[in-house]
DNA sequence: TTAAGGCTTCAGAGTTCTTTCAGAGAGGCG
DNA sequence: CGCCTCTCTGAAAGAACTCTGAAGCCTTAA
């Protein structure tokens, strides 16, 4: 009952060398050298964890760890990041991430790691909470006070947790479409979320925005 | 305008071996032994930055970090973590640290940290202040002694900015046109902006007329 | 293949901010 | 005290920003 671990890294060597000591620690390893064929090697065989390099080429690895997510993965996912990226790390957690390593790593800090989350398992269920509301990040719904959940799609979960990560501190709609849209959007799409979301979370309201600057949560 | 830590550490040697070494770096130190004291030395003189032990009877490391963030502290919280403890980690980044270093830990590591939470910190929330007033340039708000935040326009916060830079310095119509509207604008619409920023800022007055110079701030 | 739900864009309505103007008010000087 | 200059303020037009309904596209599920 071996645990199955996919990694996910371009750089040859590193991959190598990851797979042949989680191979010695006992884990049933796979690889893949980017993205796309992560997310196909996932599709194959789902994984209990994934290692995962977060600076890729082509699919990078905040976006594959989106897709998984959103495509059900619940196993623990560990992300490389580079040194003093403090802001890989936030994205990381953001986009789904259970834990991070920095590179350059000591195989035995990801070893450990890993055995840590196989431990965890899935029952896992991270929340975050500002003020009355509290938000389910594994079944992306939204608790206030003393009313029922609330169902969230993928995007407004997303916005919601971006505001809730820095809650009094304004998110500028270019920020936002930065991190949720890989700025590729309008940035009206920004607004039509936070009315939805505005919507679904009811009275009173807890979205405020700065005109001219963005949208910040606030009690 | 060295930035003020606040260690909280349960575990004396320890703590002051923290309060030692960061003092040395510069940085101006307090420190709490217990989350109670914690809390309360916050509410006394809010800390710039804090080093939180997770693991402390009572309240501990993540309760403590959370109710900071409620009572509005935003600036840079790293958390000590015991190894292996990756729960720890994440819960600390959910619960709104920006960042941990893991025990047993090199005091350099906590220095480098610091500084760079500083750092961030520094431009993520800047603030400005005289006299009584606060002017949050992220938010557009202005803070006098205890009275509710005031909302400003972009350019009442604009001039209001460009009057705290400098205060107990004239600053002519002129030169606040070439600075706010590019040169391009009537001198009259100084004025327009003066007045509306006396309106909202209230008594005791702040902004001085000085006739056929220009304005400025003075207590 | 159809149906349903989510995502995105667009355009118009609604709101708030900016700027100007003109006249009232205040200050300084002979 | 009277005059001249500078400052202050209300009103209003115009510009900018925000919000929202509607519609098309895409993906997923049946």
């Amino acid at each position: 009952m071996a645990s199955r671990v996919l990694i996910v890294e371009d750089d040859a060597p590193v991959r190598r060398m990851l797979s042949r000591n989680l191979e010695a620690e006992g884990f049933d390893v796979s690889s893949a050298s980017d993205g796309g064929r992560a997310l196909a090697a996932a599709e194959r065989s789902t994984p209990d964890l994934v290692v995962l390099d977060v600076a890729m080429p082509g699919l990078d690895g905040l976006a594959v760890c989106r897709r998984l997510r959103e495509k059900g993965m619940t196993g623990g996912i560990l992300m490389l990041t580079a040194r003093d990226a403090v802001d890989d790390r936030v994205s990381g957690l953001v986009a789904g991430a259970d834990d991070y390593v920095v590179k350059p790593f000591a195989i035995e800090e990801v070893v450990a790691r890993l055995h840590a989350l196989s431990r965890r398992g899935s029952d896992l269920r991270r929340r975050i909470s500002y003020a009355d509301i509290t938000l389910d990040l594994g079944t992306n719904t939204v608790e206030r006070g003393e009313r029922g959940p609330i169902e969230l799609t993928g995007r407004e979960r997303a916005l919601l947790e971006l505001l809730m990560r820095d809650p009094r501190t304004v998110v500028s709609r270019d920020a936002a479409i930065e991190a949720i849209w890989q700025g590729a959007a309008v940035p009206n799409i920004v607004d039509r979320y936070v009315a939805r979301l505005r919507r679904k979370l009811g009275e009173p309201p807890l979205i405020r925005t700065v005109r001219g600057v963005g949208f910040m949560l606030e009690a």
